[in-house]
Order: C-alpha cells, then structure tokens, then sequence
RNA sequence: GCGAGAGUGGCGGAAUUGGUAGACGCGCUGGAUUUAGGAUCCAGUGGGGUAACCUGUAGGGGUUCGAGUCCCCUCUCUCGCACCA
C-alpha cells in the first residue's frame, strides 16, 4: 500500500470534523485545556505568512492538548473586513458595497481560504454584540477620563481620503500614490490613555518569564520612562509661562536659548502681528511636512526660525531668544526644549549655525574645555562650573539638588517623562466598531446611552470610489438626535481602531454568549491568562502592549481579575521573499514574471530587498501547488522542518521532496512490518536486552527525551524532527543489520515506531492518524497522552572524551561511564596519539571536563 | 535616524552553562537494484594537501587552557517606529 496523502488527508480530515473540529474541550481527566482552533488544516489557498502562522499555531496546540495543558493561537483578528478594505482603498475593486451578504461572502471566502472560523460561537470582531460591549466599554472610560478628544496634526493623502502614518510617507509623498503630495491636515481624534498605566506596564514587563525577551526590551523602550524635571520659562512681555521638560536640569545655566516644536500650540499665538510671523509660519508648513524620522535624523541640518520673542532663564534671569525648530517633537517631553548649546549636539549644531552664545557649565575632570574652541558638544559627565551654587559639584549628583531647588523657588518640579503617546483610535474607516459619541450643539459632547447601544455599521453602502469611509456621507447613519436635549445631532463617523477588538478578543473567547456584560467573569477567571499565546514579531509592540494596557482597564472595571492576558509568548519570524517589480505595472506576483520579464508587458523586472510576504508588495506564494503534489503534512512538516519559528525565513520550494521522501519512510516502516508489530506487545522493559536492542531502546527514549524538551522549552520543531529522522534511521539500520532479536526484538522494534508516530503526531497529523490506527488502536491520536520516557533507559556503558592538547583536538578514547576523573586524565596521557604531541615538550597543566573532554597543556 | 534582532558549507540549518564546528535534511558525486522512467538502498561530500597535517563560523581586535558562543570596534541584512493591522 503506496502513502497516499490525497486519499489519506480528506479521511482524517472528515473525522476530526465531525469529532473534535471547532470544539472547546474540556476534559476533567486532565488539568484544563482550550483549543480555539483545533485542526486548521492547511487547505484551500492561504496566503503564504498564514501557513507559517497556523502551522505553528496548530501544531503547539495539538502538542499542548496532548499535555493537558491550555494554549491559545490569535485566529487572523484583522483578517474580518481590514484586508478587503485595504483592497479597496489600493484597488478599487473589492468589494463594491458593504451589504450583509457582501460581509457574509467575504467571511465564507475568508474560511476557504483557511481562516477557521467557528461558526457556532460566531465571533467575529465585526459582529453587533462584540461591538456592543466594546462601546460600553469605551463609554466607561470617557467617563473615567481614560477615553479623551483632541487636535491633532496629520499626514492626509487626498486620493486615498486616509492618513498616513510616518512611516508611509515617502519624499514627502503617500506611498500608494507616488505623484500625490501628502498634505498635513488638523482632526480632532480620539485617545485612550495607555499613559495612565505606563509605569504598571513597565514594571511586569520584569514580571513576564515566559515572554521573548526582545519583546520587553523594545516594549521597555518603546514607554521610554525617564526622570527629569519640568522648568518655567517665563515669556517675555506676557504673563504666560513656557514649560520645557529636561533630563539634565543639570545644564540648566548653560541654556542659552529656547526651541519649540512647529506644533506647538503657543507658536502661532506668540507671534501674531510680529514682523516675523509669516516667516515663522512658512517655516513651520515646510517643516510638518517632513518625515519625523528624517527630522530628527542626525544628518540632517538642524534648521530653525526665531520668532521675533524673548524669555527668561529662570535660575540666571538673562533674557534668551524663542526659535521654532525642526528637531523638536511635539510628542515627546511639553513640546518645547531649553538648548544647551555646549552639552548638547543637536543644540550645538543648532547654535554654530544660527550664531548664538555657548556657555560651558560642565567641565571635564581632565582638561579645561572653552566656548570659542568647542568642535563639539560635550556630553559626558564632569564638574558644574558657572552654576551659581551649584559650582563644584559632579554633575549627575546634582540633578536631584538642582530639581529640588527649582521646586523650592517656584521654577519649576521633578517629573518623570514617558516617550509613549496616548493611543490614537480614530479612524476615517469604515470597518471597525463606531465611536458611540453624538455631538450636539447645545450640549456639546454626548455619550451615546448604555441602552442605545450597539451603534452599528449601515448596511448597503456604496463603496466611496476613492476608498475613504463612506459613513460621513451616509445620513441616515449620522443624522440623529441628541439623547440629552432632543435637538437634532451628529454622530461621530470615525470608527475605532481594529486594536480595539484585538485587544481583548482571547477575553470575550472564553464567554462568547454572555449577555450581561462584556466578560462573565466567572468563565474568564477560570481560563486566562492564556498559557501560551504565539503571532508574529511584527506585534511585539503595538499589539501586545495595547493588549496589556486593556486587560488591565477591565480589570479596574472590575470585568476580570488577570494583569497580564499572556504568560508564555512565542514570536515567530516572518516569511520573507525578494519583491520583484515592473516600472510600468508595479509589483507584481511570482506567476507574473517570466525569466526575469514581466508577462504583461515584456519589461525587465527589478528584483528589490527579501522583505517579508505582504499583498500590497505581492511577493507572496501560493502554497495550493505543494499542498496538491504531496499532501498538507508534507508542507506542513517542510515548513516547521525549515529553520525555528522565531526566525525569519526566506521562503524556498527547494528540499520539500525531503520532505515527502521522510514521511513514505516512515510509512513504510509501518506498512512494511504491520504483521510483526502488531503481532506483539510494546516492550516496556521489562527483561534485559542485548546490545543492539539495548541501544535501539536508549535511543528511543533519547529522542522522547529531546523531541519533549525541543518543542515545550523553545518550539524548535526543526530539531525535534531531525532528531525522530535519526530514530527513524537506527530503526531501519536495526532491522537492516540482521540482528534476529525475536519476539522481544519486535517488542523493542514497536516501542520505537510508535514513539516516532506518537513524536510526529502534532507536526503531520493526518499520515500519523492512519499509522496509529494500523499499529491497531481504536483512540484517535488527539485522545492519547504524549509519550514520556525512563531515566533508566537512558543509562550509558562507555562514553567518548575527546583529548585535546593547547585547545587542538588531537585524539578520542572510549572510557566506561564508571570512570573516575583521575582514571580518565591516565588514559588520556597515556593515548598514543597525545604521546606524540607531548613528546619533548613539559606538560604545564591538564583541564579535565566530567564526561566530555581532557585539554592538555603544554 | 532611533529601538530590536540576525550573519556558520553550494543551500535550509545544528551545536544546554564557553568544551569534537557543520547534527538532520536538500543538492551534488560514485555505486547497487530496475526492461526503462520513477522510486529505493549503500558510500562520499567545508576548503587546501598523496599523507602527516594546516585552515575555517561577516571583517578586525581582546579575554580564556579552550570562543560560533563572552567583551570592544566595523560592515551587511531584516523587523518595528505609533493611521497597514
């Protein structure tokens, strides 16, 4: 019988439907466990970075359901409605109208395409109950203050009729549309203050073991606490005061001048009617216009305005001129710095090109530094000079003395500072829960009543042919009455970050029916944290850091107990592949280039960067052929087989007949010897064995060994499968070497293969269901318990100790394990081989490894 | 630019705490078997050298009896940078 995976998948496929698929499971025999997805078989066409992202996801839970323990994989959240809608948005195509069915048919499309989805506990991001409970929540966080509006600036691109982030703006142009200049446009957003728990969030981050240490890195960086202090500028010629946050308080004396951000609030007003002001705002439309990273870049020129005012230092009352200046954010600190050209290299730049006074504050211990010499700011630590009475002190004791004072006298306070920004939720979307807010004109801003809600989406809308958000322009969605005073009103027509939903989704799992709130928080106690939560690296901060601020806003809502929502994290790297463009199409798909040319219009293709697979770039692959020639185990086992998860991998066919190859040799094993096997018990050592049996037996239980600790410590399936091909290879060696061990060789011979069935279960289940079933058990594989292995059949006889001499290997002796420190060093001086590099030369040392290794040192 | 990560044969990758570099697989070479094709099996495979041996983990320096692994510098690539989600 030939392994036939097109006869063999569709089978098991059918069973696990009907058994298991889409079913939470608990069972009291074990400790508790929840799949979300159970079997989310590759199968329909998927997009390249899910195979990778289920695969992985799956065959941890399967792994996992077989420990008895809980995991949980995020099931494609933005894959509900975002994905068609960027279609839109870059195509124009996709869908026309936003009708039920249109949503129905992409959802539908979206479980072809692999995306389990279950139906019985429908829980779509997009459905009206999760949006419900999600504008309560909202709601109460406006009234905590927690939800707030505000005036922002933004990059707007007119022909997508959406902002873009940074990021998406290239010379100055929206990415989608490389003619069209980005224009800078002031909204009112909504903002949820994740700043409120910036400090908690920070603080677990130490908490969190279980969690990929990269990750909390760049999440601790990412808040960017520091200490520092706030110092009040008084404006010159007003009564207003202008506040600077510092971290170095300590240069304060040197401060020889003032720089705001081009947002900055008070610039427009401070140089109203000044002969300055129309320079002073051309600047600041040219400035906004610039990338943020490309203005703070180091290279690039620090460039600024004066604008025309004055104000005071407060601790040496010089009058100090006001510049606004590229290099300055609005979002970090109050938006406005006090430059200190002389320890500063920013400010120095911004001072030697602008002409103004140095003044050294800091001295180093060493050398005597002076203003008209500096080539450069001086950074390090040193002694405060020309600091009143702060002369003579080492410079970083004074920060804490230097505040202090400022708080005494009134000029200022101690503050600790957050890089991290308010979560901006608005968006100019249609998909995604509407903000429940009516603006009235009488009674201003008004929440939508608990009783009102959900707010939902309008149903049959034409698409905007441009792509922006058609409720703005939808009345009979926006035009409404105020619920305070009656009088006609406006609902807001921003809808919320799909983060929203992402957010707390694993919450809302573990109680999808209940009605009398967001969370039964019976339900929730009993499941979360999550044990084991697994996405892409790409959402180690966004995603994970909002998920962690929500889950502890419910959790002061009194909705669930936890703090963290995910106590062992997995990232996993990327699918990457080179993109490959035509200068008249654009990007274009692997099946649209042709040696190197572009089949549409016969134009060399330019083969750009490995990045990792996304539609917009369209450097994906369709995995539908592989699947169809060797089966979903075959791609499934070749993708895990290929490099660790949490790597990035550049996406190759090459080896996937290894694969498949493997897989006809283990079935082989099976099918080839299924009389002797099952014509025998498993050997569970009970009688001595001889040597060949001995060492099939240590190896079986060497790989339970390694495949357990391969995949619960650190997920490396690759290793895990190499090590059951090498089990797989002694097997074939045994029964290759004519060793007639009988009865008992069999049994000894069954203990392997079904080890390498019940090792290889979670990674090809389909072809490890059939073999299970052939060695004659009733029990579907997700019903067994992972295998697990003696201490005792590990024990070794001899063991190999390599030699070396001055580092250099040089010979290896075969020692009984009983051997003794002082009985390996004899042996190994007394080798033949390390007799000939000692000859003549005096032996200075000798370093001895416990069972591994002698290093001679002559 | 800032933050994070990575760099090992022709290729994907392996190498607990510093202790045999290249496990396992792909590819390649030779052989066996087969009417042929496919499949399967056996042997070899970092580079140099007949060999002893030398050399080798992006490049340069350091610590150590011993460095792919630890420290410093340089280069290259990837991810994130807040409205792609």
């Amino acid at each position: 019988m030939k392994y036939d995976p097109q006869k063999i998948e569709p089978k098991w496929q059918a069973h696990w439907e009907k058994e298991f698929l889409f079913k939470a499971v608990e069972d009291p025999s074990r400790e508790k466990y929840y799949l979300m997805e159970m079997f989310p078989y590759p199968s329909g066409k998927i997009h390249m970075g899910h195979v990778r992202n289920y695969t992985i996801g799956d065959v941890v839970a399967r792994y996992k359901s077989m420990c008895g323990k809980s995991v949980l994989h995020p099931m494609g959240w933005d894959a509900f409605g975002m994905p068609a809608e960027n279609a839109a948005i870059e195509n124009n195509t996709h869908p026309e109208k936003w009708t039920y069915d249109n949503i129905k048919a992409m959802k539908t499309q979206l479980k072809r395409m692999g995306f389990s989805y279950d139906w019985d506990r429908e829980l779509a991001t997009c459905e009206p109950e999760y949006y419900r409970w999600e504008q309560l929540v909202f709601l109460k966080m406006y009234e905590k203050g927690l939800a707030y509006k505000k005036r922002t600036h933004v990059n707007w691109c007119e022909k997508c009729q959406s902002v873009l982030a940074n990021e998406q703006v290239e010379n100055g142009c929206c990415w989608r549309h490389t003619d069209n200049e980005v224009s800078i446009k002031e909204m009112d957003s909504w903002f949820l203050k994740i700043t409120a728990y910036a400090d908690e969030i920070l603080e677990y981050c130490d908490k969190l073991p279980g969690w990929p240490e990269r990750v909390l890195t760049m999440q601790k960086n990412w808040i960017g606490k520091s200490h520092g202090a706030v110092i009040r500028f008084p404006l010159v010629g007003s009564t207003d005061v202008i506040e600077v946050f510092t971290t170095r308080q300590d240069t304060l004396f040197g401060a020889t001048f003032l720089c705001f951000a081009p947002e900055h609030p008070m610039v427009k007003e401070m140089v109203k009617g000044l002969p300055e002001e129309g320079k002073v705002l051309r600047f600041i439309e040219h400035t906004l216009k610039t990338e943020t990273y490309l203005r703070t870049s180091d290279f690039t020129a620090k460039e600024g305005v004066f604008t025309g005012r004055y104000c005071v230092n407060p601790v040496t009352e010089e009058e100090i001129p006001i510049y606004v200046a590229n290099f300055v954010l609005a979002e970090y600190g109050t938006g406005a710095i006090m430059a200190v050209p002389t320890h500063d290299q920013r400010d120095f730049e911004f001072a030697k090109e602008y002409g103004l006074p140095l003044r050294v504050v800091i001295t180093p211990p060493d050398r005597l530094i002076r203003e008209e010499t500096m080539e450069e700011a001086y950074t390090d630590e040193g002694i405060l000079v020309n600091s009143g009475p702060f002369n003579g002190q080492e410079n970083l004791m004074a920060l804490e003395s230097i505040a202090e004072y400022l708080e005494s006298k009134g000029m200022g306070r101690k503050t600790t500072n957050f890089r991290i920004r308010d979560w901006g939720i608005s968006r100019q979307r249609y998909w995604g829960a509407p903000i429940p807010i009516i603006y009235c004109d009488g009674c201003g801003v008004v929440p939508v009543p608990a009783e009102d809600l959900p707010v939902v989406l309008p149903l049959d809308l034409d698409m905007r042919p441009n792509g922006g958000s058609p409720l703005p322009f939808e009345p009979s969605f926006y035009d409404t009455t105020c619920p305070q005073c009656g009088k006609k009103a406006r609902r807001e027509t921003d809808t919320m970050d799909t983060f929203m939903e992402s957010s707390w989704y694993f919450d809302r799992y573990t109680c999808p029916d209940y009605d009398k709130g967001p969370l039964d928080i019976e339900k929730v106690d009993y499941w979360m944290p999550v044990d084991q939560y697994i996405g892409g690296i790409e959402h180690a901060i966004l995603h994970l850091l909002y998920s962690r601020f929500y889950t502890r806003v419910l959790r002061d809502f009194g909705y669930l107990k936890v703090s963290e929502p995910f106590t062992n994290m997995l990232t996993q790297g990327m699918v990457c592949k080179e993109t490959e463009e035509c200068p008249e199409h654009g990007y274009l798909y692997p099946y649209e280039v042709l040696e190197g040319r572009c089949v549409k219009c016969g134009a060399e293709v330019i083969t750009g960067n490995t990045v990792k697979m996304s539609k917009s770039k369209r450097n994906v692959v369709d995995p539908q052929d592989l699947i169809d020639r060797f089966g979903a185990d075959t791609v499934r086992i070749f993708c895990l087989f290929a490099s660790p998860p949490e790597k990035d991998l550049e996406w190759s066919d090459q080896g996937v007949e290894g694969s498949f190859r493997f897989l006809n040799r283990v079935w082989r094993l099976v099918v080839d010897n299924v009389e002797e096997l099952t014509g025998v018990p498993v050997y569970k050592g009970e009688e001595a064995l001889t040597r060949p049996l001995k060492s099939l037996h240590r190896k079986t239980h060497q790989t339970i060994k390694k495949v357990t600790r391969d995949i619960e410590d650190r997920f490396h399936f690759n290793t895990a499968i190499s090590a059951v091909m090498e089990l797989v290879n002694e097997v074939y060696q045994y029964l290759g070497s004519g060793d007639n061990g009988g009865d008992i060789g069999w049994r000894v011979v069954r203990e392997a293969v079904e080890s390498v069935v019940l090792l290889l279960s979670p990674v090809v289940p389909h072809v490890a269901d059939e073999l299970w079933s052939m060695l004659g058990h009733r029990q579907c594989l997700i019903q067994v318990s992972w295998p697990s292995y003696r201490e005792d059949a590990l024990e070794i006889e001899n063991m190999l100790i390599v030699i070396q001499v001055n580092g250099k290997v040089r010979s290896k002796i075969l020692v009984p394990a009983s051997y003794s420190r002082e009985d390996i060093q004899a042996e190994a001086l007394a080798d033949e081989r390390v007799q000939r590099f000692v000859e003549g030369k005096t032996i200075k040392k000798v370093i001895v490894v416990p069972n591994k290794l002698v290093n001679v040192v002559v």
